[in-house]
DNA sequence: TAAAAATACTCCATAGGTATTTTAT
DNA sequence: ATAAAATACCTATGGAGTATTTTTA
């Protein structure tokens, strides 16, 4: 049977046109080292080496066999490297799931950064959801990890892994009266100064659909009532993005996580928020409770490094 | 040290995801296969498999593995054929040369895909030139065969195998006065219907320069004469295909083998021929008198087969 | 003929076998 | 509780060492 030691024996051998220099570099002695060379050209059927009295030169056969022998060695090394580098977590495929809220915070683009520097071999597959499905997939496998907003319950089986706490602003359209007494700033439709949630008491609020986000929309619901209102729901979106778009053709008023404010300027002005404890969307991170691969851990590191430069 | 055992071993284990049933495949007892994974993993440096209770489960280091080292394995025994297939002279490289007016000719990928076929171990180097300079290079023996058009003279110690006469079609301007008159054809610039040589006769012709190709420059311009005129040549060009990059300028007429037609349709408009006895390109095989080697006995007995197919 | 490869023989390292224990669900 | 992998220990194949002969220009 062949193995690799009889193509390292005839590599050397051919290299050095001399089978006693080869075996002394080798290690071996020079009969074994003959003997390996005879069992090689037995299994392959063909003389590999013309035998001259000041050494060995290569028969065509040998000069075809060299090429392709360097190849398979090489090879050997680049296959033990990879294997080494999946189980370090240089290597291999993620899928990555995220809140369509959550897509336009700088802390994705943030980590795909940084997973590119760190882990240049690791590729990530990003796939947009809701939370509730989401959480379903990662259940599945068929995601690796997803940015969710809080989700309602702790589920089992799962790791969510609190990132941050972002703030959350009031969406108004352009040309709304808050949105025309307030100055804007530079560019971007950001409103200088803060409004109170109780100003919007009389407004028609747009909220994204609740099964999808319920944490969110929970907590701004809440916090109206501590402003000293129950907002009045006019739409309720099935998607964020959708949200603003109610916002901008004049629906009503919304209140949205800080990071998607750098979406849909147009016809859109943003105000902070004046009212204490903050109004805000957490961020987190979700993965299942196993011992992650190799990859997925230097993710996970990643999204803690960038969630901590934030 | 590595050797090819293990990875036989390995990838026995990871097909069967069990390392008795493995063993037994692979003829041996469990323990010294379980020995053998354990060193792979030790050599590795890290963990291939993960131990279930009824069997084992590749890890991605393991996936990452699996794939190279299946590689390996096909790459040890191609080699092993490699040279038993050298040994036997059923293999080696050929340098095929051929002009540029032959190389969009479907005979040449036919060939290319036959020899792939019958002699899979043959590896063709193909290098463009002109015909005069072709037979140099077969004589000084950089070459082992070439497609040429005509040459004049019969060169010595070279066979000269006719394949095929290829039809010539005339090259226009799109905008020519003859190819608004004649219908377009499917797609492509393929004029309908024919024309004859005559209708020629006041037009400027654009030919690949007489050095290059000495046959079919002469043949054009024989068979000008045959239709009553003497062609009025307005530039020569250096190679087939600027002879169409000047025509689709506007600069003249050509005409060329029907093979060329599939390049460079922009601002080209082509038409057959009506005259009688049909203009033709003929193409030919050219190699060494000598006895050929295997690999190029195949070769030439390849091109045969296509030339007559076509 | 002279240098180097091949052969003959010995030795021992380790692949492989047998018996048993440990592990993981 | 049970199937399967790991460990312990033994055996023996064959890779490697030593001494010698054969080969090739």
């Amino acid at each position: 049977m062949i193995e690799l030691r009889h193509f390292r024996y005839f590599v050397a051998v051919a290299e050095e046109g001399h089978v006693t220099r080869a075996a002394a570099r080798l290690g071996i002695q020079q009969p074994p080292l003959s003997q390996q060379i005879r069992a090689l050209e037995r299994e392959v059927g063909a003389q590999l080496f013309r035998r001259l009295p000041r050494g060995v030169e290569l028969t065509d056969a040998g000069r075809t066999l060299l090429e392709k022998a360097r190849l398979v060695l090489s090879d050997v090394d680049l296959a033990l490297d990879a294997a080494r580098r999946t189980a370090r977590g240089e290597q291999g495929g993620l899928v990555i799931g995220f809140t369509s809220s959550a897509a336009f915070h700088p802390l994705v683009a943030s980590v795909v950064r940084l997973l590119r520097q760190t882990a240049p071999g690791v590729t990530l597959a990003l796939r947009e959801g809701n939370t509730s499905d989401l959480i379903g997939e990662l259940r599945s496998e068929r995601l690796d990890a997803a940015f969710v907003r809080s989700p309602v319950e702790r589920p089992v089986g799962l790791v969510v892994e609190p990132l941050l706490a972002e703030e959350m602003l009031v969406a108004l359209p352009d040309q709304h009266a808050i949105a025309e007494r307030l100055a804007k700033r530079s560019g971007q439709g950001m409103l200088e100064g803060r409004i109170a949630l109780a100003e919007l008491a009389e407004e028609t609020f747009i909220l994204y659909r609740r099964p999808s986000g319920p944490g969110l929309y929970d907590s701004i619901i809440a916090a109206c009532r501590a402003a000293g209102f129950s907002p009045r729901i006019g739409q309720e979106a099935p998607q964020m993005v959708s949200t603003l778009s109610l916002v901008a053709a004049g629906l009503g008023v919304s209140v949205i996580p800080a990071s998607m404010a750098r979406l849909e300027t147009n016809g859109i002005a943003y105000a902070r928020l004046d009212d204490l404890p903050r109004l805000t969307a957490p961020l987190h991170l979700a993965y299942r409770e196993e011992k992650p691969s190799g990859a997925l851990e230097r993710f996970i590191d990643c999204v803690r490094r960038s969630g901590d430069a934030s």
